[in-house]
Formats: structure tokens, C-alpha cells, sequence
DNA sequence: CCCTTATCTTGACACTGTCAAGTTAAGGGG
DNA sequence: CCCCTTAACTTGACAGTGTCAAGATAAGGG
């Protein structure tokens, strides 16, 4: 029943719209409605879960015409190429700030990013699971590549204190990342689960400790 | 432009469906139909991933009318929870086959059903991205708990060595299954790094090399 | 022979992505 | 001042989708 009032929502997004530029009905020449799209792609997924994110639904939450995003994303895959780029933003500092407030030592600063890592999954649940969904993502985006990359770089540096010299950091590496991110993808894919999870994050501190980074052959 | 022959599937399907029982067109009253859907949606997946999966899709391949799967999964969900189950199916004899071929002891059948489960994941990248993308499983349909729970016993049983006296086995087990999927889960994420994969799987027995069972405080 | 019931089919509606074509306004050149 | 280009959209159309209501069709029992 609410569903048919929805063709008004651009009246009410002119006057409560999140941008603080007052009136956005004119065209923008900066590449503000980008921005804002993909910013409500992202309160769309959290609102209404990955089925609900279309092209359309962002057009008319930003207050803008159904075909709009195509001009700034060409298709469909272009703008869940932007997400997830936002989202390997926000995943990024969500590890960043967890390691700056941490201690010094590698272990507390490996520690801290895995909580960094859990916790925006849990904050932001369904765009994790989008992140790591598997769908493909537009190969033109360039930002893309940087935020995902920038992403991995905060891992590799918080593993090189546990690699051993002469042996491929990459190792570590991925048995950190696999152990964490099975750890926190499970928590998320498991909704019925949800014991290990916002009851201060038990267990993960509990499962790092079993990790023997030395390289017994 | 291939597409638009796609009406005249039906008539292929009634004579090359894989169903032995020659013309298919007649109402069954076994449920066979509902068994012939879920095996092309598990087609569908592996020929067109998650965005071509569809109600109507699956109908065509099966060479029946596009409203015929909501008789039998009532909507999306139910046919979504149907191959997610038949997908656990499959998952768990790829990890009882490889811990049958393998020997008795606990660590070669550890190792086994880890390998069970990167190849089940490699055999069917789409339905297992699909099987852990959190999509919302309908509730009422108990095969799909019992076939997820009988993977989980597997790894369970298999966990079971590892597990000190007195301890909670809970701790192993998610250890092991956090390593086993985040590794797993993320190499099918990252289609662009198949470093790992397909070359005999060269890491995944390293990384389990690395985890240390006991129990230290 | 008829009635019930399971198993679909047909038709409709609202929603979706995508494309083509039109519109609007800002900024520059004359 | 006018006009032209161009960026940033809007409008309209089409095929595909899930879902629902209503109809059809046969097997089996009485």
C-alpha cells in the first residue's frame, strides 16, 4: 500500500535530501549526483538487502529521472562497480582506525585490523556480502582497483612482521585473510548464528591464536 | 538475436529433455517437475550465474509454462531454498568422496575434506558463491536444514580429534571451517587471481600446516 | 458418469534494465 | 546579444521479471 505513494518521493527528497546544498533540482555540473547515487545504493542495501538495489530505486531515492544513473554508470554493473568501490572506502578505514587506536606491537596491530574487518561487516552487512559477492564488476573503473588495492596493503602490512625472511609474504598473507574473512563471512551469511557474533566479537581473538606463523616444513 | 527463439525451447526440451521417461509433456503427478526445475536452475547458474537464474528461466528449461515453478516453490525464496539445498547435496558427498579416498589418519582426513570442499567450490563456482551469498532461505522448507546440517556434521566429525578433552569443539571447528571457506570463498570471489586455484591447489595444505590445535591459554 | 483434486496454463499487473530520442541550461565565440 | 556546443539529464518505449487470479485438464475414486 505504501509502494504506490512512491512516485512522490522526488517531492519529499528536494526538501529532506541529505545534501546541503539546498534546492538540487537543477543540473548539477559538478559530479554530485555520482556521489549521491551511490550513497543511496548503499542506505538501499542496508534498508532493503541487494534485492532491493536497482538503477531505478537509486534514481528516484536521489530525487532524479529512472534513466538518470545510466549517464554516470552506463549499466547496471557500472553502478554496483561504484558501491563497491565505496564500500572498500569505508571497509579500509574501518580496519585503518581499529589499527591506529591498537597498540604498537604486531600482534595487537593484527588483532586490531581483523576487528576492523569484522566490524564493518557487521555495520554494514549486506554491502560486505555485495563486496564479496562474486558479481563482476566493471573493468574501466580504475578507482576500483585503487580502493580494493589499498585495502589489501593494510593487510600485507600488518602480516610482514610475522614473515619470515626469505619466504613469501603471500602465505601469511592469505592465512590471515582466509582465517578472518571465513570467520566474519560465515557470521554474515549465518543469520541464525548469531551466538559468536555482537556479543563482543568472542571468538575471533580466540581462533588468531592458533595460528603458527612459523614455517615448519 | 538468439534470444527471441527461446519460445521454441519447449519444443526441444520434449525431446532432448535428460529425463528418461520420453514425452514430458503430460501432467506428472510424481514431483518430478519440481526435481527437473531445481536441476536447471543449477544449469542456469553454471551457464549464466545468479543474474540469469530466474523462475521463468527455469520454467522454459524445463519445457513447462512460466507460472509452473510457483506451484511448487510457492515464490523466488522457495526456489532459491530448493537449490541451495540440492547444492549442500553436492557439497557434502564432494567432501565424503575425498574422505573415503583418503587415509585414516585424523590429519589426512582433515586435510581430505578440505579439499572436498575447495573442489566442490571449483566444480560449481556459481552455486556455491550462490549457496554463501546470504540470501534469505525459506523457513519452512526443512530438506534444506537437514542437508546443511549434514555438511556441518562432516566437518564435525572430522574436527573431533583435534578437540582436547573438556574443551568445546566448537572452537576447532570454526577454526577449521573459517580457514577452509574464507580461503575457498575468497579465491572464487577473486576471479582474477586463479594463481592458487586450478594449478593442484598448491596453498590450501600449506595454510593448514599453520594452525595449531592445542589449547594454549 | 461425475466429482474432486493435483498439476499445471493463461493472462494480467507492476517493476526492472536498457536504449533512443528529446530537453534544458551553462559557457564560449562571434 | 545571439547562437552553438555540450554536459546532464528527462521522456518514452520495449522486453524481461515475480506474483497473483482465474481457468483448464486429466487421473482416480465413488
Amino acid at each position: 500500500m505504501f509502494d504506490t505513494v512512491k512516485l512522490d518521493c522526488r517531492l519529499f527528497v528536494m526538501t529532506d535530501s541529505k545534501t546541503s546544498s539546498g534546492a538540487t533540482s537543477p543540473r548539477r555540473r559538478d559530479g554530485s549526483l555520482r556521489k549521491d547515487l551511490v550513497e543511496a545504493g548503499i542506505s538501499i542495501l542496508r534498508d532493503k538487502g541487494i534485492e532491493g538495489l536497482s538503477l531505478r530505486e537509486c534514481a528516484a531515492r536521489a530525487g532524479v529521472s529512472h534513466a538518470a544513473p545510466a549517464y554516470h554508470f552506463k549499466n547496471l554493473t557500472g553502478l554496483y562497480t561504484a558501491i563497491s568501490a565505496r564500500g572498500f572506502e569505508l571497509f579500509s578505514e574501518s580496519m585503518d582506525a581499529k589499527r591506529q587506536e591498537a597498540g604498537q606491537g604486531p600482534r595487537d596491530q593484527l588483532l586490531a585490523i581483523c576487528e576492523g574487518y569484522l566490524d564493518f561487516a557487521v555495520g554494514h552487512r549486506e554491502l560486505f556480502l555485495f563486496m564479496f559477492s562474486g558479481q563482476d564488476m566493471d573493468p574501466q573503473n580504475q578507482d576500483f582497483d585503487t580502493v580494493s588495492s589499498r585495502a589489501y596493503q593494510i593487510l600485507s602490512e600488518t602480516c610482514a612482521p610475522f614473515v619470515e625472511a626469505g619466504t613469501d609474504p603471500e602465505e601469511i598473507e592469505l592465512l590471515v585473510w582466509s582465517l578472518v574473512h571465513g570467520y566474519t563471512h560465515l557470521a554474515m551469511v549465518n543469520k541464525k548464528r548469531p551466538k559468536h557474533i555482537g556479543t563482543a566479537l568472542p571468538l575471533l581473538p580466540d581462533l588468531l591464536r592458533h595460528l603458527d606463523f612459523r614455517n615448519r616444513t
